[in-house]
DNA sequence: AACCTTTCTGCAACTGGGTTGCATTAACTT
DNA sequence: AAGTTAATGCAACCCAGTTGCAGAAAGGTT
């Protein structure tokens, strides 16, 4: 279902991502782009690259939506199961690198799991 | 701040939470209040019971904030990285039992943890 | 009881993230 | 170049949650 087209917002977007190496919500991809682009506009590019595999999301801790690149994602089996993390100083959201080990629960069958961390950044600790 | 008052609809949304025995939002809240409530009377009162370790509030996956009884917890060291869990099928939210062991992460501090699983509970499965 | 003070409540209006319908514009095909 | 289909912008909307303020209830005091 659909036909992806390559358009000047959807480089301009893929732009903001490579530059930032962080999570970002649609807001922020908004405030970052120069020349104002329509907010319902970012926000249909940013559910087609999740689609498309090419971010993933996650709700933070204050229920705001971020996306983020897929790194090493097969396309296949699309889990995102790593957690993220906010910094409570300067509030940058990251993904931190690998899997996180779900524990069993009894009676009870778990498909999806979303572990978002807060602390302090590298950055603020030594700052 | 603020002494609490025993009132009316303070007793009627204590009485929602026992009845129930899982996590609520807000909405949820209003929809189960017999009698019209005001919504903000409602949220207030949330969050005066949260205050007051009554209750503990977490974020579910898709950003809307829910609120559970505090069991078993020393008012003290209000910490809830317990596990909380929604039921795909019939999507009604509860804590699960037990702390989380966190792992460590190099370069990070980590302050609080929001872990929100998704699947199927109990009932569903032998449904 | 009457009175006073302080908190609670309800209302209406508002904020902010996100969505929808529709007409217009830009990509891609042939 | 023309036609098809997807992408864009706009305005209006939805929903969770908040705010300011006036009036109503709790609780304390006499």
């Amino acid at each position: 279902m659909g036909v992806l087209r390559k358009t000047k917002n959807l480089e301009r977007v893929l732009a903001v991502f490579a530059d930032q190496g962080r999570a970002l919500s649609a807001k922020a991809v908004l405030d970052v782009m120069p020349d104002g682009v329509n907010k319902t506009t970012v926000y249909r590019l940013l559910e087609r690259l999740k689609d498309d595999g090419v971010l993933h999301s996650f709700t933070s801790g204050d229920g705001v939506v971020h996306y983020a690149k897929c790194q090493a994602c097969p396309n296949s089996a699309h889990v995102h199961s790593h957690p993220h993390f906010q910094c409570e100083s300067c509030n940058e959201v990251t993904c931190l690198e690998g899997e996180f080990p779900l524990p069993e629960w009894e009676g009870i069958r778990i498909s999806e799991a979303q572990i978002f961390l807060k602390g302090q950044c590298t950055n603020c600790l030594s700052a």
